[in-house]
DNA sequence: GCCATGCTTCGATATGGATCGAAGTATGAA
DNA sequence: TTCATACTTCGATCCATATCGAAGCATGGC
């Protein structure tokens, strides 16, 4: 009686902790070797490499031999999102979180997710780039304005090489901290990259958080203000 | 190094076959008994009662007792969603489906997501929506416009009615099937409550297929091109 | 009261799979 | 060549848990 794909083969991939664990670590975007999401996990290396081989028979990540190291990445932006859905089910479903740490919050305000920006500074601005119009929800997905161009503009993003690209210029991805959209797609993963290369903010080096600094962040408020 | 929620945790309650099954069966939107649901997944009622148990602490699906019966239902629209948008990473990080049955092209024409429809009608219907600005994205979710107000009323919807009552007007639900986003919150529910009503389509009595009569199907696409 | 039905709890089983130690294969460095 | 590092494969262990039989509670019909 089984309607539709199926859904326990997949979610029974990700219901290991230890293979969750490298799911959520690969989150950052960053493409890890087997050592490093060994770590992650905290499991040997062994069983890392055990469960490497069934997440990548199972397409959620790929991987690609350099010298004697092999990196991992997830396999596509469809699987960070998923995994994002994912993270705001179990947040609203689980127990209530005991201790929120200072890691914590940072990850609440501004994080990585997969290639762009995620959180409450992800959320404000994608609601900034609706109410402007910069961005408007066309068929099948979302699409960027003339006027949304040119705001990506002054950012120094050049949109009409980013379509040219392969993968979706806009998407939606849901903000599991916020239970928000924010901006997912190649533009999404341009303004990151910005942000970053401007010094506006810089990666935790281990963590997803995103961290701004002061003068990072005026400059990102008076971007949005503009 | 775990960063955000336990994703494993749910990921675990959704990955056994039997509890996917079931979920997949309460996509349907009915509430079931436990007997019926241990059919569903093809186990004793002994265990299916013990699934049950778990799925209920692990907060995705709510029982209701009723006489010497009881039912189970999802426990929220969310669920719903994320389960549509598991099955959509199933579907295509899976191996290819062998067959598909008549059965299966029923399903991706038209079908019950959770208690909205679901489909290549309903992505249909929705891009028509955006198409005629009837749906506009907004802060943080989709918005019915003036004109889409009109629009529901011509199949006799009273949105203001629908506005009053708990959870949102308008949602995006991802469509497995489709790859796109079709219509959820209250007022897909009253669509589809609508379609069934008026007999334009009757639901299957052992799948989630939405069955449309050759004169509904016309009216469906009379209403839409209204 | 009695029995049937729907469901849960308990106990026993067994099986899948996560885990790691040890050994094996690549790749690079010296 | 020799050694070290990165990773995989193999084999053994061991534990979680899915499963069902049997018994235990409710609820409803008679």
């Amino acid at each position: 009686m089984k309607d539709g794909p199926d859904i326990a083969r997949i979610a029974n991939l990700i219901g290991d902790p230890a293979r969750a664990n490298m799911l959520t670590a690969l989150m950052s975007g960053k493409a890890l070797t087997a050592t490093e999401l060994a770590n992650e996990a905290g499991v040997t290396q062994q069983t890392a490499s055990s469960h490497l081989r069934k997440l990548g028979e199972g397409q959620l990540i790929c991987a690609r031999k350099q010298g004697r190291h092999r990196y991992f990445a997830l396999a596509d932006e469809r699987i960070a999102r998923s995994l994002e859905a994912l993270m705001d089910l179990a947040q609203n479903t689980g127990h209530i979180r005991t201790r929120t740490g200072p890691k914590d919050a940072r990850l609440r305000e501004a994080r990585v997710c997969y290639n762009h920006l995620a959180g409450q500074m992800a959320t404000r601005l994608y609601d900034h780039m609706i109410g402007r119009d910069y961005l408007k929800l066309s068929v099948g997905g979302l699409a960027l304005t003339e006027a949304g161009e040119s705001f990506a503009r002054s950012l120094g993003i050049d949109v009409g090489e980013l379509s040219g690209k392969r993968g979706l210029l806009c998407r939606e991805c849901l903000d599991w901290s916020e239970r928000r959209s924010h901006l997912a797609g190649s533009l999404g993963r341009a303004i990151l990259t910005q942000i970053i290369d401007r010094g506006w903010a810089e990666r935790d080096t281990n963590s997803r958080a995103i961290l701004f600094s002061a003068r990072g962040r005026a400059q990102f408020e008076r971007w949005i203000a503009a």
